[in-house]
DNA sequence: ATCGCATTTCAAGTTACCTCA
DNA sequence: TTTGAGGTAACTTGAAATGCG
């Protein structure tokens, strides 16, 4: 098809330039609306020129469309709607990569907050195991009573502890850590009072198969300022 | 200075043709 | 051979900018 260019009836709208074939006369003009049309699409090397043209400027200045035109043996006013054309398809692609890195970093934080969630219930369920421990290891104990019923609460998604609570979870994961970091409220507790009994409380948390460095990830993921609120408990 | 008009250019949307599977 | 989809040159429309009397 290269080569063929256009051709126009005589009924060219006012103000409009006449385009015409260069170098062929129409073969298959065909009439529609007032229009007889023979159109093909512009040659590579027109293509190629064109296209650099529109790397080193998007907007054409009058003499540089008159000087390409001649050069590429076009009209003006096709190098103009080249260029109209091109800045369209320019922008539609601007758009769909646009649209293409918003999706990506959807898809992204839609499968880290799905992971997230996930992690959260395995941690409430852990949570539960730990509070329930609790109230057998010290079942008459005046704190166990406090801790009676949390466990109940943690199970559903809406998370609803105190600070007391939350505490002993602290303590739990120092003792988790360290084997043998004393708790604040040991005396009440009686978490971490030994090495022994953190130890025995890692076994546990073996058992349930739930890696506490996810915790770790909780203090910087915590969407619903839980471990906020967590952290800055007095106690 | 500013108003009205003509002209030009652009973006956005549409039409019509061509190619190809 | 027909047909539908996709690409693209050219057109239409409306708005904004510019120049001139």
């Amino acid at each position: 098809m290269e080569g063929r260019e256009y051709m126009y009836s005589p009924a060219v709208p006012e103000g409009r330039y006449e385009i015409f074939t260069c170098q062929q006369p129409p073969q298959t003009a065909r009439k529609k609306k007032n229009k007889i049309v023979n159109k093909s699409r512009f040659s590579a090397e027109q293509i190629k020129s064109l296209e650099s043209s529109f790397e080193t400027e998007t907007r054409l200045e009058p003499r540089k469309k008159v000087q390409l035109a001649r050069e590429l043996g076009l009209q003006p006013r096709q190098i103009a709607i080249w260029f109209q054309n091109r800045r369209a398809r320019w922008k539609s692609k601007q758009i769909e990569n646009e649209y293409k890195t918003l999706k990506d970093n959807y898809d992204n934080l839609a499968s880290q907050f799905e992971s997230l969630k996930k992690e959260k219930q395995s941690l409430l369920i852990q949570l539960q195991i730990l509070g329930d421990l609790l109230e057998k290891t010290h079942g008459g104990n005046e704190d166990s009573k406090g801790l009676e019923g949390k466990s109940a609460v943690c199970t559903s998604n809406n998370v609803n502890t105190n600070s007391e609570t939350k505490a002993k979870l602290s303590c739990f994961q120092k003792g988790m850590e360290g084997s043998a970091v004393m708790c604040p409220h040991e005396d009440k507790t009686g978490i971490g009072n030994s090495a022994e009994e953190g130890q025995g409380l890692l076994n546990m948390t073996e058992h349930v198969h739930v890696p506490f460095a996810s915790l770790e990830k909780w203090y910087t993921y915590d969407s619903c300022g839980l471990l906020d609120q967590l952290c800055s408990s007095s106690y």
